[in-house]
DNA sequence: CTGTTAGCGCTTTCAA
DNA sequence: TTGAAAGCGCTAACAG
């Protein structure tokens, strides 16, 4: 095993330096792959390194280099059961790359600038933002150079690049199979008003609906499942809908949850409610949610290429990139698919 | 708003100590809290670093005072129900108290002394790990002198700071409830091998089973869902039980699902089944697992607490917390409460 | 290929 | 209370 290092400090290049007989900056260039060092040199170097416990100081090397390989992710509420996925994807792929996940997350009462703050102190190399932040927030990364690529968010004001799921053709083949199968009466759980996907998801839907001639009810939740089987029961109120289309799927479930235990209703006999995104327990046995797949990987691996590109080369344009999903036939809704 | 910074290199403290008329090292110290600094000078100081976007590099600072405030967080399975609320609490109280998060997850495939590697060059203060880090790789924290809490899991060979959760306790009184309400064919859906909380856990339920004169048989699953199923399907195989104990809420409702998909039996009429955790799913209305709930607040309080601690206070003894449980009575299991 | 040298942006004595 | 000066550990020309 590796030697005790000199118990208390931490060891430098200077001391694997010494230990190997070379000059400190044989020791930089050692570590730095591609540059030219004699081969036995290097190994002189290694094992010195390795026998005192020798590792780089990143935060040296940043300080001159200027690229701290850090990456901020900002994160709002990694309690929806969407999120944890998106974020194991994305620190897996920017780890991949050689870069660091600082990780911010955003409590409902927590100050965003004071966490902007610490982003702009650790001058990471560039962020990646699943959270709402506003216009002035956002310009101030252009403002700071520093690359950003938004996560199912877009830029309202100027445009910022973004990777984002596109709902619309899930939603509206969801529409279409459900008015296909015969449904009549349409109600929506939407997601708070200002959540770029919930909007959009209700919008296409509503949209959609209004084009085979039918309108639908609105009730908004908050993505929980609390929020889902409330604002069924508020639909419930005026009238039982025959058709439940939820903006996430854990909502979904809790509209099945209350449609089932509040009224007695068989799923999908009596009531289809269909969701969004395929979090896992949309699939278990109790719920089968009919839903649209969020390709989780393929938008990781977008996202975490566009920021690398933009690092590596600065200035480039605004790209927004739009993934579709993939229905995923469960058994809480009567669908007729139109092929 | 903020006025355009120098527009592509970052703005230092020379250039806000040039625009108030002062020496660099007053900037300096208008930014160290309880630093002596006059409180014009100051109010000057931070006019001119609010209008040139100012923001002091920590990377610098870090250099220089060899405190990055920058804590690791190591956790192996983010996707495990249970760990996103337990990494969210994690960040905002670490968060709180002036540290920053440098986030690592473990893939399945990943090299985990790579991964140690990252976590050395980065010079963090501390780290907290929520994975299974061999005796080796645990004793270089020690090495280093980096403080490290261990989350649910303890060190084997040397001892190690760490906060766990005591599943003993909750697994006796979830068997002595089974036990007193007249089950008399006892299965366990253990964890693997070598997860600390799933054996406790297994080793917990068996050992109550045999004081009540009764045994049980182990099968094993991966703490996911199909695995909680495919547990119960080979149970099944050789005699159905009436209880079964699952090592955690997603594996119990895997085995729920299979019980009523697979062999037509009413839970918790025919099959009684317990888990562990008390995540959000366990609540919902088709499983309704009874189950102990780990107070993750207290945990995750506890652990940053530690943690903090032997930052500031280096050479502490390793202490090791434990946190009982608290049984929600769902409505998977007939249970009799021996109060 | 290797060593020398000059900083990166900041904190911290030490004098004034 | 303030400024000057000396580094923190490293990288990156530049000579040799």
């Amino acid at each position: 095993m590796s030697a005790k290092p000199p118990a208390g400090s931490s060891v430098t290049s200077y001391d694997v330096a010494r230990r190997a007989g070379v000059s400190q900056s044989a020791v930089s260039r050692a570590f730095r792959p591609g540059a030219s060092v004699a081969p036995d040199t290097r190994d002189r170097i290694m094992a010195a390194a390795r026998a005192l416990g020798y590792a780089p100081n990143a935060i040296a090397s940043g300080l001159i280099t200027k690229r701290s390989h850090l990456a901020a992710i900002i994160i709002s509420n990694l309690t929806n059961l969407y999120y944890p996925e998106v974020l194991a994807e994305l620190t897996q792929r920017l780890s991949a790359r050689g870069m660091r996940v600082l990780l911010f997350t955003l409590a409902a009462e927590s100050d965003v600038d004071d966490m902007l703050d610490q982003v702009w102190r650790y001058r990471v190399d560039g962020a990646i933002v699943a959270a709402r932040l506003s216009d002035a927030q956002l310009a101030q990364f252009a403002d700071r150079g520093v690359p950003v690529v938004l996560y199912n968010r877009i830029g309202d004001a100027a445009p910022v690049a973004s990777v984002c799921f596109d709902s619309g053709s899930g939603a509206r083949a969801l529409v279409d199979g459900l008015v296909a199968a015969g449904h009549r009466d349409f109600a929506i759980i939407g997601g708070p008003a200002d959540s770029y996907v919930g909007e959009e998801r209700v919008r296409a839907a509503a949209a959609r609906l209004g084009h085979h001639g039918f309108d639908a009810r609105l009730e908004r939740g908050t993505f929980d499942h609390a929020s889902g089987a409330l604002a069924f029961r508020t639909l419930a109120a005026t009238g039982l809908p025959d058709a439940v289309i939820a903006a996430n799927d854990v909502m979904a479930i809790g509209a099945i949850d209350s449609a089932r235990r509040d009224f007695g209703l068989a799923v999908p006999g009596d009531l289809s409610v269909v969701g969004f995104d395929g979090v896992g327990p949309a699939t278990w046995h109790a719920y089968q949610v009919t839903t649209v797949r969020q390709p989780v990987r393929r938008m990781t691996d977008a996202a975490v290429a566009m920021l690398m590109e933009r690092i590596e080369t600065p200035g480039q344009t605004p790209e927004q990139r739009l993934f579709a999903g993939e229905i995923l036939t469960g058994a809480s809704a009567r669908l007729k698919v139109t092929a």
